[in-house]
DNA sequence: TCGATCCCGAACATCGTGTCTAGTATTCTG
DNA sequence: CAGAATACTAGACACGATGTTCGGGATCGA
């Protein structure tokens, strides 16, 4: 599997291409089978040979971006002080930015309930981890996964908004935006008062 | 369609009954209409006759939730001083906790994103009247849009995760918990040192 | 009891899905 | 270059779900 054809690796890539293309005219859930095979010009034995049925490819398509976004979180972690997770979000506007045409397929209105379902389930556990030890160390009387859900739906709601309205800011424009909302509550959370 | 027969009360609210319980057993989308028919004793002409499709019937369930949460909207609209919508989100969430069972349907992990889409464009739409007065006021340099989509998905995302994990806390708790984390946030955005 | 209205069951055409088979093109290997 | 291995193609197929239609039976109001 690791060794793919070249054939093949144009194959899926092709495939990949159309279904981005289809999403954005017609939306995921309209989409049928026949209609990537035509835009891709592949046969239908072709398709089911690699893969099960029409969300496997969504799957992966969202890989592919999920695991380039998981990289870029990683190669961020060590260092992230502040309480709000801001950085991480910007990394996430970031990478949507890069990726404008992907994300307005896969996270757009056009999108699938599927992958926004799993980037959001990503972005709170990310968000759980950094937020726990700083909560527990406040002795905050706000649980966490309260918490790690309140910031991640709002990132994950900026989001989808910036996209769904073509990215009127900028990346950091839109990150500084979250911080400036998200950050007091979450230092009141910690029990600090505003800076 | 106001002077409904009796039989066709009936036949509407067991067909609503049997979506709602197969939504909780199998969720939204994998529910077949035979399913719906063969759950509710109804006959597939008798369906059609009333629901164009599986998800007219949906939107009907829906329907009568939304108008309902509306007028309770409606009736606290005249006084809410604070700039947070608290007092909005706290109507949403007692009105969930009153309906778990439906809204555990529609709104849960095994809804619709019809459903999930239609509530977030009202909350949206009210949070942005709501707020519009208050940041022109304060002249912020946070746009409108961006606050009201922030609020408005922090709240809903608290929402679901609170259906999801089967209503853990009270809904006046949880609108408290509301409040801690996005005032200080909105206040901010104003312009306001946090109180 | 009559007529209107609603409901039922069954049949039907249509469409999308996923499987399968036989055959063609391309690439790799000796 | 010959032959094997590996992709791809085209088409047919069974299956399941959709939404429509129709004749007949049940229930209601007058």
């Amino acid at each position: 599997m690791v060794d793919l054809d070249r054939r093949v690796r144009r194959t899926r890539r092709i495939l990949h291409e159309a279904l981005i293309a289809l999403i954005l005219e017609k939306g995921y859930e309209r989409i049928t089978v026949q209609d990537i095979l035509d835009r891709a010009d592949v046969g239908r034995s072709t398709f089911y040979s690699h893969f099960r049925d029409k969300e496997a490819l969504l799957v992966a398509s969202f890989d592919g971006l999920r695991d380039e976004l998981r990289r870029e979180f990683d190669a961020m972690r060590p260092d992230m002080p502040a309480p709000d997770a801001e950085p991480a979000i910007a990394v996430i506007f970031g990478h949507a930015h890069r990726h404008r045409r992907v994300y307005q397929a896969l996270c757009g209105k056009r999108g699938s309930e599927f992958v926004h379902g799993h980037l959001h389930r990503l972005i709170a556990a990310m968000m759980r981890d950094h937020l726990e030890p700083h909560l527990t160390a406040a002795d905050s009387d706000l649980p966490v996964d309260v918490v790690a859900e309140f910031c991640t739906s709002a990132a994950l709601g900026l989001l989808t908004w910036w996209i769904g309205h073509d990215f009127p800011y900028s990346p950091t424009r839109l990150a500084e935006m979250y911080r400036k909302l998200a950050a007091p509550g979450v230092r009141a959370a910690l029990g600090r008062a505003a800076e």
